[in-house]
DNA sequence: CGCAGGCGTTTAATCGATTTAGCAGTTCTC
DNA sequence: GAGAACTGCTAAATCGATTAAACGCCTGCG
């Protein structure tokens, strides 16, 4: 039941266990091949596998990455940022420390501290949400930071393009041939980076395609299903001429408000609006009636771009910016051509 | 930069390494108040915190614990569940391992012996689905199971009391005056433990109301919206006599697939159909219109009592059967009476 | 034959803590 | 006043690995 140690191997092979360890390493060192294949076949024998502890303490590298995210629990993303972050660490034979601060400051002071007693090679610090952090001021040099943006530079980040996912959404609508396009936001008194980077992308499509931005159709709810039913029910009462015939939502469930908004009015997707979300989320937008055309979070490649810088096998091409994950498409149900009229009167003009 | 070591500590409070330890640690020495004071000044003075890795070493003991999971990214229920575990570890200064085989048991063999070698102070293996699973022949002795049940016994173990669960949903069902309440199960290979407790649930509850079980109510799909839609379409294609005026279903997504099905026949919920669902799932049954009636998962708390477990801070009741966790029903809008017709047959049958 | 040099292996230091046994010095006891 | 008992602290062993330095032994060379 005791652990076997390398001692155990060396006795059973009848060498020291400089020996053992020397082949067990495979340093290159002048052991004879006798010797070493005495030496495995002994640690094969025997069951061995060294100690991590001991030889962290000796190496003082202990082939082990700390995670540190605000919450963990609230999100269905946390997961994938995690499972990416996991495989790349696995793959390398490192072992994580995952810690959820639910964004209390002493407790990721503590962790933080607790995390470097355990002399951690690395540590990524994880946001659920886009958006900028204050560097806490005992985090280690090196250390890297997923889907989030440090206030002071001179730390690795990965974040979403969340630009050029509302381009490339905005730009669906506008090949599907809607001129009258809504950008549903969100409305906090803090919002998010990437509020301002997906309506930046927003009016990037509109000015190449030679749409004059039209502020009645930059519309603000908050982040929940109500939240765009509301915002969508103000855009749907306006005058028909000014009414827009695709929306794109800042996220999937404002997007399903949107549905519900359309929906009470008779309205049928994408017939009659064209809807486009943002993050797919699975049980939302793989549920909805049509499916929802959405736009996808890297979360999974962010996980594994931060674990890959974090164990130095992958440097930022730019150390100076946020290192910027494209957020692929995901094409489903929800996107059509404007309904006749609408399409007549952007004929018109063009 | 270089981390302060205890020696650094001993030569500021002019004493050896040795009282440091003994004053440090609390040890009940026999050490002056004079010196305990200028040791304690003297290492928050210069920022002493203890190498765990050292102390691990020579204490054999890590204040580490390994939590394996079978899969972290495609549940959200997953973060709850850490969650818990995590809370109650740092509560008592712990850091845990999180592990996600992805279901392989190469991963997992090699992740439970990594983690060995890391000498964590035990194991929680975690499932994101209340089943019964094989104990990995190299899992230590003394490792907890959450959500799942070991197939030999012998190991503490903590699962959602589906049965209870089941039961006060379908009194709920019963206390509203309904009579022919259908059961849409899972309909898998090997249908998780969950689908057989619930089931037995639903019956112990028609027997104690006096209504005979119908095995035309007893319908199943797969767990997704579109299969709870066909099975519910399947019961409202039944004649009048037979068809159900409640559902409980066996998750929420089913649910919502119910929802779609009764809203295409032109069917009020709850006025024409009363709809329970399981697990509560905020994207789905909150944000569903009506908010669904459903019986919450107690991930958190079972999160909770494993690691209690595994820290030695608790002991299962019942060290032979797994630990049952109450699942708490939660109200919300999708149950009210049966329609007048089915509920005056009903009264006819009473 | 004596010595340099190469080869294969071992000795011993080391990582940074904890902990036991023991060492001085003081006080108490008879 | 000698030994016992107690007090306050330290020396050194220990946990289980890694690794630089050293140590025999053998061979080759002059």
């Amino acid at each position: 039941m005791a652990r076997v140690r390398i001692s155990d191997v060396a006795a059973a092979a009848g060498v020291s266990t400089a020996t053992v360890s020397l082949v067990l390493n495979d340093r290159t060192a002048r052991i004879s091949d006798a010797t070493r294949d005495r030496v495995r076949q002994a640690a094969a024998e025997v069951g061995y596998t060294p100690n991590s502890v001991a030889r962290g303490l000796r190496t003082q590298r202990s082939r082990t990455i700390g995670l540190i995210s605000d919450r963990i629990a609230t999100t269905p993303f946390a997961g994938r940022m995690l499972s990416g972050a996991q495989d790349v660490a696995r793959e390398h034979g490192y072992l994580v420390f995952l810690v959820d601060t639910d964004a209390d400051e002493t407790v990721e002071r503590e962790a933080i501290r607790a995390l470097a007693d355990q002399q951690v090679d690395a540590m990524i610090y994880a946001c659920m949400w886009h958006r900028v952090v204050d560097v806490p001021a005992s985090l280690p040099r090196g250390s890297v930071f997923l889907d989030c943006r440090p206030a002071d530079g001179g730390f690795p980040a990965v974040v979403p393009d969340d630009r050029a996912g509302a381009v490339a959404a905005v730009r669906a609508l506008v090949a599907a041939g809607h001129r009258r396009i809504a950008y549903v936001d969100v409305d906090e008194p803090h919002p998010p980076v990437a509020s301002f980077l997906r309506h930046d992308g927003y009016l990037e499509v509109l000015a190449e395609a030679g749409i004059g931005p039209d502020p009645a159709l930059h519309v603000r709810g908050d982040t929940s299903s109500a939240g765009g039913r509301e915002a969508t029910d103000r855009l749907l009462d306006l005058p028909a001429q000014q009414r827009p015939t695709a929306l794109f939502c800042f996220n999937d469930r404002m997007a399903a408000g949107a549905y519900v908004a359309a929906h009470r009015r008779g309205l049928v997707i994408p017939q009659d609006l064209s809807i486009v979300g943002y993050d797919d989320q699975q049980l939302v937008a793989a549920e909805l009636d049509p499916p929802l055309t959405t736009v996808a979070l890297p979360h999974y490649e962010m996980g594994r771009w931060a674990m890959e810088v974090a164990l130095g096998i992958r440097t930022p091409d730019d150390p100076g910016a946020p290192h910027l994950m494209p957020c692929p498409i995901v094409d489903r149900d929800s996107v059509g051509p404007p309904p006749a009229t609408a399409a007549s009167d952007s004929r018109r003009r063009t």
